[in-house]
DNA sequence: CAACTATATTGACAACCTTCAATCTATATG
DNA sequence: CATATAGATTGAAGGTTGTCAATATAGTTG
């Protein structure tokens, strides 16, 4: 039985169409979901509110102190959005400094805004 | 020890600053990462981009034969953005079509770009 | 340098998520 | 009604992620 009269028996039937693929492959999806999962949970968003929110520097302990969780989550998330990019340390003495970096969060929001756009 | 004297220590110790407390409560951060989280998996990305791209109607045969996974797992995909509200399907005979909510699309996009905005 | 403090790292444990084979349900058709 | 097909559901297995106690590191201060 050849493909052609699979093909056209398919059709017949009511179903399925010809060749559906995404337009967004499988490495853009990742990328695009990596994107999305570093900002995908709690307590990652508030301390990007914190840092946000004032706009100089907080050191971990106001950190920990206005978060309901223990230190070492603590220096697990901001390690995370360190490793995103999306935050910046400075150790000044004994403490560590984080800030935001501005161009980093705005650039993660145009490629969302930017392929989310692309969803309709 | 009362607590201004403590207070005054930590000030002059150079480190923390007084209050510090997320403008994201608990409860937004959690309602804003569950809107991040139905996105964040490449698969459901490429279902959103299938059924957009072709905003008539996809069977689920359609899509699993465009997606590296088994039926059951697209099935699965299809019922968490049916559940988030960004899909809505109909039954068709044997099939069951699947379409894209734009509305829900939209107004989802919408609440991202207004809370990431906050954060800057 | 000894004692102390702030933060990072490690490792263990639990919770959650993804996937699939197997099975179930609903519909169609001879 | 028997058989067949599309899709949903269930349950098990494996993977990833989040949390914390314990410990390590780096800087400070007497």
């Amino acid at each position: 039985m050849d493909e052609t009269l699979e093909l056209t028996e398919r059709r017949v039937t009511g179903c399925c169409r010809p060749a559906l693929a995404p337009r967004l492959d499988a490495a853009a999806a990742k990328r695009l979901s990596d994107d999305l999962s570093i900002l995908s949970h709690p307590m990652r968003l508030q301390i990007l509110d914190l840092l946000a929110q004032r706009d100089g520097q907080i050191c971990v302990c106001d950190l920990e102190a206005a978060l309901p969780v223990k230190q070492p989550t603590v220096s697990h998330h901001l390690k995370l959005l360190r490793e995103a990019g999306l935050i910046d340390s400075e150790r000044r003495g004994l403490w560590v400094y984080y800030m935001i970096r501005c161009e980093a969060v705005t650039a993660l929001r145009d490629r969302l805004l930017t392929q989310l756009d692309a969803l309709r």
